[in-house]
DNA sequence: TAAAAGCTTCCAGCGACTGGAAGGTCAAGC
DNA sequence: GCTTGACCTTCCAGTCGCTGGAAGCTTTTA
């Protein structure tokens, strides 16, 4: 199946594929007499392995990684959990980040009128002044 | 002052400064005779208006937006506060994802023992056998 | 046979910086 | 007066993960 194909079955671009291939995620495609990428079942699993991984938000890097481990049959499942617990904590602090944001632009965003006057306690807190607007 | 003191006061790298210049957020700075940049009170106060409205997640552009807003004697509140509401919606959003993948990968993670063994639920998961390692 | 679809490589751009090189300027100490 | 070191300047390149587009093959379809 040529590259096209393979990037539908696969959920994955046909530009993303041969990107993956290019920062060496992926192997090299095998050619066909003409130059054209010819992919297998397998790659095709390999790709949605890849996709379902970076949809959890793994960098390319550790999706590489665990591309690794999963092909490896002496693996240990320590490592892989020590890469999820990783991510886990990214994806909390990046929530927390998240909600931090959130309830200050909530403060602000409550005490504005949002209408068309000028006063705006938004700009006033951005600019510093913490009680303008009460 | 110089771009070292304005970016000490302001919380602003002098690098990200010179940038917020280059791309238009922030007006030339003033030279000196043997063109250092000069900044006064009123520069340090904007490039803090600058640092907390990037510290709420605003895009460099709508950063821009807020500052003409911030600017200008003759807005209306209900601009400013329609930016806030895009912001918080994106926030909003960007939490969700998080939160999937958190619950997704938290499912995966428990069924793993995290030993020695190649046993590994997390890659079965990856791998697209939702079944495996119960 | 010709057009359309699909493939190839290569280069550029996104956002928001950040690092580094090469070189000019300024203040302090000797 | 000179040196040293901190500070400033510009410009280019790199980060991350793609994505768009140009120019030019190949394959399929009508």
């Amino acid at each position: 199946m040529n590259i096209g194909a393979a990037a539908r079955r696969s959920g994955v671009p046909a530009k993303t594929i041969r990107y993956y291939e290019s920062v060496g995620l992926i192997a090299p495609a095998e050619r066909s007499a003409t130059g054209y990428r010819v992919y297998g079942d397998r790659d095709v699993e390999t790709l949605r392995f890849v996709q379902r991984a970076r949809g959890l938000g793994f960098s390319v890097e550790d999706v590489g990684s665990l591309l690794a481990l999963w092909q490896d049959r002496r693996r240990s499942s320590a490592e892989v959990k020590a890469l999820a617990r990783r991510r886990m904590a990214d994806i909390d602090r990046k929530i927390e980040e998240l909600g931090e944001m959130r309830a200050t632009l909530g403060h602000l965003m409550e005490r504005c009128h949002g209408d068309r006057r000028p006063d705006c306690p938004i700009l006033s807190g951005l600019a510093g002044n913490p009680e303008q607007g009460r």
